[in-house]
DNA sequence: CTGTTAGCGCATTCAC
DNA sequence: GTGAATGCGCTAACAG
């Protein structure tokens, strides 16, 4: 107890420790301990001191060592594509909101993309015993993901409990929290068809990407029980960025026949596509109308404002949390809660002129 | 060894450990250790059982175990007030790759510009062993922060290596990396005055946040420097959202005698701003120029395109890590380290029309 | 090269 | 109500 500090290790200046307090307190390490949990009562004169000493030294308690014995960390790992995305910025800025109420602090993991790093913070997570992992994005949206990255998600989950928010893994026998995409999708297209649009096209996303190939079945069908046009080429995949709206906006230009409205998979394509609209002097909605999803600030914002499906952030957060810390504490879950959509109206569509 | 498992806290199951892979590899603890972290060598025989055992179970080794002997954890906290604002995104995102780099992993902490939570973070950050923190916002950009703001801030510095990005407190030694804002505005009103504006503003921030407080003077400095013209009813601070842009401009639009361009505070500011102008038929830049700052994406992509002050994001995040982690070694560090800032000019401001 | 041992800081039994 | 002892999972010192 005296003796402390290796060598190599004398990286922190030693802190204060229980023991510490105790002695100076004249108590046993353990009343510190029960001063500080409050799980049994210690009388007075003692109490004081201890406090008065926790106070003078500025005291914390290790956190890592009282998790190695209660076998809890509180802490939940956040894997996700790029937080410098509007989307899941603000999913995240809820998630920790939600967390923090219920005593948990994020590990956040930026995959940029990359199912190696994905993997890694998946490893690390766990060797770093989060309770739970919230995963986003990435190989959980992958339509057909490869056998490596289905076993490296059954492995992880053999570990700790995974809430999969927006995507799944056939195989893979996680709890999932989604929010209702295609039910967006078909509003979406209400509020086109009712404003007289016949001929709809759909830019953005990547083939392979669930979320994107969901909402290309969902518009197919869509479109096909409301008797409404669409040709294959205008249905176009370049991506998430803006500069990828740009891109499927331009293809459309090209056309000789164009549809007189879009569908963009966000609102970063439905940007990058007005921008290239009225570039090429097509105003929008006059001559073309667009449509957002994520109902991110951009939505909101950028002229003429984007017309996009709100995830309902706060309740899906909410709800994700709930599960993951429900899963923590070994109670049963639903398997699958879906999160309502909603439709938020804006300039970017209007009825179709002719 | 055998009775594991306190009542209470069998919230996990009870993983597989060092032991279990000694015992059934019938080597010592030691030894699968040494197998784990390379720390010596290994004979043969054994060392295949063990790595075969490691595979077998998907044993992941206990970091926070690790971390309790080996006194540092590997983590740093990041505390700031709002994920979900471009600007923070993008500087999370590159700590965090540079983190990633040297082996650590980051805690995001959302003050959501609340002190007591930026408190509460910081003692948490504390007891949860943290090897360092990257502070930003909050109370280091306060220009008067109260005594208990800075008695919080040194306080944790005694547990802790903190570096301060973009800001400082008085009477508090800490580390400071910032980026050179000053000289990004004064070559912001090089640019407008060679552009002929004589008659400049400044909109957005709020008084008493060093960062638009230390922006303002540099302007008053620069513009009587140069000889321009301007008035204090040019300068109005509403905030640092696109809404404050908003009503920022609509004050000056109020006004008789307004200036030719204006100085905007962020990017955020910039675009409500445009908007509003826009919306009572001033022409930007044929009417008015303005510029923003931060330079983050929506400058970029906001018709007209937003000229803006560019941080330096990735050199800014890379000396952050690198000054931290240097403290971490107990390395002797810059006190304050300067990151140069530019000018990404785009089309939001232009000759002055007469 | 390898096993035994101790202890990182804490919370909890178990006696008293 | 309180102290002594134990062990969470791991690494490193120390002997062999």
């Amino acid at each position: 107890m005296i003796e402390r500090g290796r060598r190599q290790r004398m990286l922190k200046k030693d802190g204060v420790t229980i023991y510490h307090i105790a002695k100076e307190a004249n108590v046993s390490p353990a009343t510190v301990s029960r001063v500080l949990t409050g799980s049994a009562n210690v009388r007075e004169p003692a109490k004081s001191r201890v406090l008065e000493l926790i106070n003078k030294y500025n005291f914390k308690p290790n956190v890592m060592a009282q998790s190695l014995y209660l076998k809890q960390s509180k802490m939940i790992g956040i894997i996700l594509p790029d937080i410098d995305h509007p989307f899941y910025s603000m999913i995240v800025k809820m998630l920790e909101r939600q967390a923090l109420d219920k005593g948990y602090t994020c590990l956040l993991c930026n995959s940029m993309q990359n199912f190696s790093i994905e993997q890694a913070y998946l490893d690390s997570l766990i060797s770093r015993q989060v309770d739970g992992i919230v995963f986003l994005g990435g190989r959980i949206n992958q339509t057909h993901p490869t056998e490596e990255l289905r076993t490296g998600m059954i492995g992880a989950l053999e570990h700790v409990p995974i809430v999969l928010v927006n995507g799944k893994m056939d195989g893979v026998d996680a709890h999932t929290i989604r929010t209702d995409e295609a039910s967006g999708v078909r509003r979406l297209l209400d509020i086109l068809d009712r404003q007289g649009h016949q001929t709809i096209g759909l830019l953005g996303g990547e083939i392979g990407v669930s979320s994107t190939d969901e909402k290309i079945d969902v518009f197919r069908e869509t479109m096909k029980e409301k008797g409404l046009t669409f040709k294959e080429e205008w249905i176009h995949n370049s991506g998430y960025s803006i500069e990828a709206g740009e891109e499927d906006a331009m293809h459309l230009i090209h056309l000789d026949d164009r549809p007189t409205a879009v569908l963009c998979i966000n609102d970063f394509v439905a940007i990058g596509a007005i921008k290239m609209f009225q570039k090429f002097g097509l105003k929008v909605p006059t001559d073309i109308s667009v449509t957002g999803f994520d109902d991110t600030y951009l939505a909101e914002h950028f002229p003429p404002g984007v017309t996009s499906v709100n995830h309902n952030y706060q309740k899906l957060a909410k709800k994700t949390i709930e599960t993951l810390i429900g899963l923590i504490a070994q109670e049963e879950q639903e398997k699958e809660t879906v999160i309502p959509t909603y439709v938020t109206v804006r300039n970017s569509c209007e009825e179709r002129q002719r």
